[in-house]
DNA sequence: ACCACATAGTGAGGTAACCTCTGTATTAGT
DNA sequence: ACTAATACAGAGGTTACCTCACTATGTGGT
């Protein structure tokens, strides 16, 4: 009798479970405005410090965490929807600012406000201690 | 003021955060064997109920949450690298069972005996009772 | 015994979300 | 003035999925 069987691979396993379940249920929310997870990742982010703060490609990337290339290839999706403007830095000719355009800070306020009115988050299953234990759990994870 | 930005967002951020890490560490940890993560998910879940135990491929997918056509893939790949075999299900002309080769369990063995050895699991860094807060949470969110 | 229907697997083809490597401007450091 | 570093984008690749259509088989009803 083996009640906690490979306990890792169990937590492994119920990770990729919850994170499949959080992207399927993001990219439902999502698909009536066509905007996949990532992109709406990358529209919030740019959203975070100031509503039309533009940023660097580069800064973006890091934010998402994500290599600087493929911010050039989100913030290209985002641009052909009209959600994104890139404008050259002029302290800088060699880089480009990002910033959402009046479209895109709509949307954004559109898709937040839809979203804290359904609060059909992934999360709002757990209760507000399991999701702060979540987050300090995750927390550490991180670093 | 609003000390706790989008609790969701950031929630929804750390988990993705640490899925990444997480699945960056499997596959370094794979990588001088030349296994996915995904392969060796698959593996491990053909090895689950009995080492030589064959399984439908319809099965298989299952417990991988994955399509079928998708288990179909995974075996393709595993058993050109002859961890796996294929064989007709006698009691149905449809099915074919899929049970790990000898190499298959030998390789197994050897990748779970250095992980346990190694103890680099991802999830090490976190104490044993966070570990279970987090399998418990977890397992919330899969339902 | 026959037919409609369901089921198991796979070929074909597609998508999201990444990556590296290379090349071209441009700026910064000595 | 010259070398090194930096910002971005083109080209092309990978992983881990997916759906749709098809074939071969099994199952249930009449």
């Amino acid at each position: 009798m083996h009640s906690q069987p490979s306990d890792s691979a169990d937590l492994g396993d119920l990770f990729h479970a919850a994170f499949r379940g959080l992207r399927r249920t993001w990219a439902e929310q999502l698909s009536p405005w066509e905007l996949t997870p990532h992109q709406w990742r990358a529209l919030m982010t740019l959203m975070r410090p100031a509503p039309g703060d533009p940023m660097r490609l580069k800064d973006l990337a890091e934010r998402l965490r994500i290599a600087p290339r493929s911010a050039t290839e989100v913030v290209d999706q985002l641009e052909v929807k009209g959600l994104v403007r890139r404008d050259p830095d002029p302290t800088d000719r060699r880089a480009t600012l990002v910033a959402a355009t009046a479209d895109g800070q709509q949307l954004f306020a559109k898709i937040s406000a839809e979203r804290r009115g359904k609060s059909s988050e992934y999360f709002a299953r757990l209760s507000a201690e399991d999701r702060a234990e979540l987050a300090r759990i995750l927390g550490q994870l991180r670093d």
